[in-house]
DNA sequence: TATGAATGAGGCTTCATTCAT
DNA sequence: AATGAATGAAGCCTCATTCAT
């Protein structure tokens, strides 16, 4: 059987289409979407600049593409964590650490993140889906406290919704520190404490 | 009457440069960095091309000139703020409230800061006056703190360096968030969520 | 039941040229060479692109083999007309209406005689062929006025070749203000005043 | 006075232009517009390649203005002919001498001619600027006509815009012709052989 | 025969920067 | 100081053609 059936010849072109994503993921996040041309992403994949158009439309479409492709990645890693059984507590944690993890482990993926804000104001289809992600991500994560309000885990006179959001935004903010001065940003301490002062107030009693 | 005199030319000088640097800024946080071009802040100031060589060596340091007048005016108004006397609570508060009435007021300036950021990982010059000014907020801010462990008002037993760059971070997060979906973010409410549960922790007690 | 035996398969192989040909001489004739593709054509003829060069050597081939195509069925149209018997004025009369008639039928195709008539310029082969083209053609119709001379039925002091050339070049000729302006052109009463005027003059007498 | 006033800067702007559309014109005419690149016209012209678009918009409203440019000097040609004192028997001599006179003197330009008609079939705006031409012209001839036939000179049972039509066309047709074998039309004779025959008629008599 | 993928040359255009005046 | 013109280096993309299956 010659790599000529359909199923194979798809496979490669699957495989194809995910080193030129590969490709441009890296390349963007290394020099910005306007500082990488076209011709660096086909040399890095190995293959003709004219191939590329085989798969994308345009380069505007490529980088469409990377970002749905990190999307996907994004959504899958937390979603499965905050989804996981246990106290509020538990998974507060859980949650804050994976994020911590997520942070240490994808540094280098870091820069591709802001790229995709900046893009947020420029590009509509963009921000659709970004707003998508985070309305979601924001009503699993508020899901979350609502339950611990309810179990009578956490106090029940605190607006849910905005808990999520200011937990989502302390990971997405720390981002920005870190790419400023990466010594000063430990991730797991600061996690430590962040869920410490979330659940028990900085206050003296 | 020409304006020949040194003072007239120079305050000439300036005016004009405050122009191009305006039409700069607004141009940059409109349409981006890269997608904004010489001839297009020429036009918007008045002037032609050429002109704007007579101010600037290059678009990168027009850039590099209206990040350093954006920074500028951002350092006065926290700093000022932080720095007012009252208890640790009112000050956290006021801060608070500052970030959150400056998001409000210069929203349109938000994707000019993102357009910053993203700067961040390609321009060393950017990246360390970044650093500096999250360092120096970090330490105002971390001191804030310090002063309310030692007048008894807060636990000791947290880092003040974390907390204040968690305190910074919220906001920088928040920022994402409006900007995949403004009308998801009420600075002023999540701004008392977030100082609250600051203070007095989120667990039922 | 595959279409193994030799007959079939060239006669499927004709009628696959045929289909591509069609497919080429239409868009040319809607497009103009230059911005018609190959892929467009495959598409057109609901083949993939490799196979066109399975039928023509070149995109050039296939635009010199929509020529010739078009030069077979113009020569036989006329050809046939002007070899009829009757007196002179009758076959030139019928010359013209199957002009006109020709004219109007095919309308569609003009785009492409243009198109052609461009080629002379930059193209040998194809000067050579329409040169030859024409050249028969003014010899036929030269004919056909000679007979006239020799029965007395015509002026003999007229070139029979000027004739001819005059006569071929009305309808060329016509066919450019009927690009700009269609409505401007009615082929068949246009021809009834040629013919008459040919024959009897403008001159009041 | 150096060459720096309002005046001069625009005359040396006027020339420019005129070395551009010049350059343009010949290469359109002797590779067609396809085939020719902007670098090319560039280089006939003496300017570097981004030169061309300080004055033209794009290759495609360059050529637009080639031909408006030809149109000019063609309308500027005939009109001033046609408009002459004389019987109409003389001016219609004059105008088909002078048409003779110009396809002989301009021959280099007849390619781009044709080149201009496939583009009435591509470029709705030159459709409509070559159309209004034609009316133009058309109108100018039959109005010839029509005074022949008030003073008794010509019939006055043909159609005078017919009879235009048809003495444009024959030009038009003749150009072609000439195209495909030059030395098979002699401008000159033909000329007198068409004029003798619409006047007197090919009818013996 | 037929196909889809791949190639690579080259075209049009943009744009930051420089220059002559 | 200021300007409009000029430059030339890329960049994105198209497309006829070839290749591996």
């Amino acid at each position: 059987m010659t790599p000529s059936t359909p199923e194979q010849a798809s496979s490669i072109r699957e495989k194809r289409r995910r080193e030129l994503l590969d490709a441009a993921q890296e390349l963007f996040a290394a020099k910005g979407y306007e500082k990488t041309n076209v011709s660096d992403i086909a040399a890095r994949a190995g293959v003709s600049q004219g191939t590329i158009y085989w798969y994308f439309k345009s380069k505007d479409e490529l980088l469409v593409a990377v970002f749905e492709d990190w999307l996907a990645q994004l959504a899958q890693d937390y979603v499965a964590i905050v989804g996981q059984p246990g106290t509020t507590e538990d998974r507060l944690r859980r949650y804050a650490r994976a994020a911590a993890r997520r942070m240490q482990e994808a540094e280098v993926l870091i820069p591709i993140e802001t790229e995709f804000w900046t893009l947020i104001f420029r590009n509509d289809a963009i921000r659709e889906r970004f707003g998508e992600l985070f309305r979601q991500f924001r009503a699993d994560i508020a899901d979350l406290f609502r339950q611990g309000m309810t179990s009578g885990e956490l106090r029940s006179d605190i607006n849910p919704d905005h808990l999520a959001t200011i937990a989502i935004a302390v990971y997405d903010g720390l981002v920005l520190q870190w790419a400023a001065e990466p010594q000063a940003v430990d991730w797991y301490a600061i996690t430590e404490t962040f869920v410490d002062v979330m659940l028990n107030g900085g206050r003296e009693r």
